[in-house]
DNA sequence: GCTAGCACTCGGTAGACTTGAGTGCTAGAG
DNA sequence: CTCTAGCACTCAAGTCTACCGAGTGCTAGC
């Protein structure tokens, strides 16, 4: 959206911008993004199509300022953007942009191409993102909440310790291991699978249900024992995954290496990444600039988000981290591309017609 | 081993240093690592025990600079080791240390508290070994070449789409989605599951058996498509499990920002690290300094590494990885008491006497 | 063989000066 | 009333100088 019409700037306060205001500030903002140099008057007249002279952008820039969308490092300096005017830029004057041919090559020569486990493919889709990009990418997979059990099975690995398996509807394998009582045989471990596999199919990691005694007390003790276990399981892995695509590319992106090493601290922090870009998803944002977010060690980093949809509900996130200079348009594109294409992956991989043979499976 | 005996320095080149050289090479050596400034004749005179002026030490350490375990950035500043400087003390000047009170409990608990799934106990101690130590860490699992399937099935994940997954006997888990014919039922399902695990069963991934035909077409088809899958499955883990822990410690440990950004990026890249530490520890070396290793990104890097056995075989690593002028003996210290504890784990884990009914397990 | 003394080197810091980009203000033109 | 040209002003950054101090190499003497 882009405005248009001359409009007195005092007219809604600071809410709206005139026209020429508009363009001065995306000329400043788009020069910015480029050179990472303060923007004077001189160059705002050449660049942008405003044919007025230096001096009447000059006393633009002075409300502008005043208005808190532009910032002087310091007096014989030219202008820097603030957060509110970088806000204003992706708000009003930049729409999401397109990616460029060869861009859009690689996303679906990727989506074409990518096979294997769901975390093989988020994993890559973070190197994607980030390489067409050039800024850090995250990538959060789906939750498993709503994903039901598909198959459950407890392997021995040795006498005294056992793996307990669960497939899950989104493709996602959830194990772990859990210590086995003494004399425990494989038929009573046969046994636990067939039990297991008939009362959990179709509950969810989060919700499990009972299992039914039997009136064998080794296989009960076993279901006890294992079900812990996958308790656990789906405990240790209740944060999401989280995939972060080309951290090398933050030192690129700031010149204080105490901010790389800042940045890179939070991205290490999985759990802060996944409610980062929740936070900001919910606030209906695709765009956190500066301080938005409220990770004071990011005030420097601009946040672009997607959403993961998977059968239409919000199930994960792409996001691209860069500095509040960054590239906007061409962020949210690629974030937006990738993150739509991603959806339409798992959604084909799960929703493609009912179950074989969806009724229980018994033992 | 410390070099005790006063020894003319022209007795062997330049492979051994006299008594008083070699106490002012680690004087030199332990300052710098501590200060990361040139260090002058007098801080030695006054740090170190050694009981002579600074002009003697200055004509010792000329000697030292003609031989190249030290060089001056200038004219008129103090002595750096070169990497053949740290090369010498870590071989003959500095033991490999001992960690303090601390950091042994931390150690403990950690391999006490730490269960789950193995590819957890990895990432986890990535992190306890950055944590310790304050540089980046590197973790790489067991690869899975020796380690036989315990249990192969296939599940149906949707109509047209199903999932093999292989519990290996190290209890990692492989899986992965592949298509099914149309018109696939469960019966087939079930039935290639019992196939495949028969035939299977103590085979390794790399190494996958040939599964008898049967007279059921459907069946056969399904076992071949899955025993692809299980290939390509085998294949992408093939690089073993690499897990990075505190890339941010990076950031502190160099000034140039270009430095941090390249050996960030060889981080990312998995395949790179794996052959990394396997190389120096097929050098027989527990340490890599400089260039030593060939990996010109890392020039400025020393790279601190002990094998993780299982078994009595490597089967694995865990390194660290920091600016040359790292603290040697604590990153020797961790790196060691860690790698050997985690091999204990991971034995204990496996080698816990017989497998339970060892014999072939039929459908 | 060691040391005290000394002249020398050179990076780093501080101050003076210059340059140039950029500003704010104002008077005058449209 | 709006825009612009002109002008004085500001200030970061670059250059030059001087100076300090850490550190060196050399040499004469103990």
């Amino acid at each position: 959206m882009r405005t248009t019409e001359p409009q007195n700037s005092h007219s809604r306060l600071g809410d709206e911008l005139d026209a020429r205001k508009a363009a001065i500030l995306e000329a400043i903002v788009t020069e910015y993004i480029g050179t990472a140099q303060p923007v004077g008057s001189g160059h705002v007249s050449q660049a942008s199509g405003i044919q007025v002279s230096p001096a009447t952008i000059r006393s633009e820039m002075v409300a502008l300022e005043r208005d808190g969308y532009l910032v002087q490092p310091h007096t014989s300096a030219g202008r820097i953007p603030t957060d509110k005017g970088y806000r204003f830029f992706v708000d009003h004057l930049a729409g999401p942009g397109t990616l460029g041919r060869e861009e859009r090559q690689k996303v679906s020569n990727f989506f074409t191409q990518a096979q294997g486990g769901i975390e093989d493919v988020l994993e890559r889709t973070s190197a994607l993102l980030s390489d067409l990009t050039s800024y850090a990418a995250v990538v959060v997979g789906p939750s498993h909440e709503q994903s039901t059990i598909k198959s459950v099975q407890v392997v021995a690995l040795s006498a005294r310790r056992a793996l307990v398996v669960a497939v899950l509807s989104d493709g996602a394998v959830e194990n772990r291991p859990f210590e086995l009582p003494d004399d425990t045989d494989e038929a009573t471990i046969t046994r636990t699978s067939q039990e297991l596999q008939t009362a959990l199919l179709g509950s969810t990691l989060a919700d499990l249900a009972i299992v039914q005694p039997t009136h064998d007390v080794a296989v009960d003790t076993l279901c006890t024992l294992s079900l812990e276990a996958l308790g656990q399981a789906a405990k240790s892995s209740d944060h999401e995954a989280v995939f972060v695509g080309g951290p090398s590319r933050l030192a690129g992106s700031f010149d204080a290496i105490e901010t790389v090493r800042g940045v890179l601290s939070i991205l290490e922090q999985q759990l802060v990444v996944v409610s980062l870009l929740r936070d900001v998803l919910e606030g209906g944002l695709s765009v956190a600039i500066g301080s938005e977010h409220g990770y004071e060690p990011l005030a420097s980093c601009a946040v672009v988000v997607a959403p993961v949809n998977v059968e239409g509900q919000q199930a994960g996130a792409v996001g691209l981290l860069g500095p509040t200079r960054m590239n906007y348009p061409a962020a949210m594109a690629a974030a937006e591309v990738v993150g739509r294409q991603l959806s339409e992956r798992i959604d084909a991989e799960r929703g493609d017609g009912t179950a074989v043979n969806q009724g229980e499976a018994r033992g």
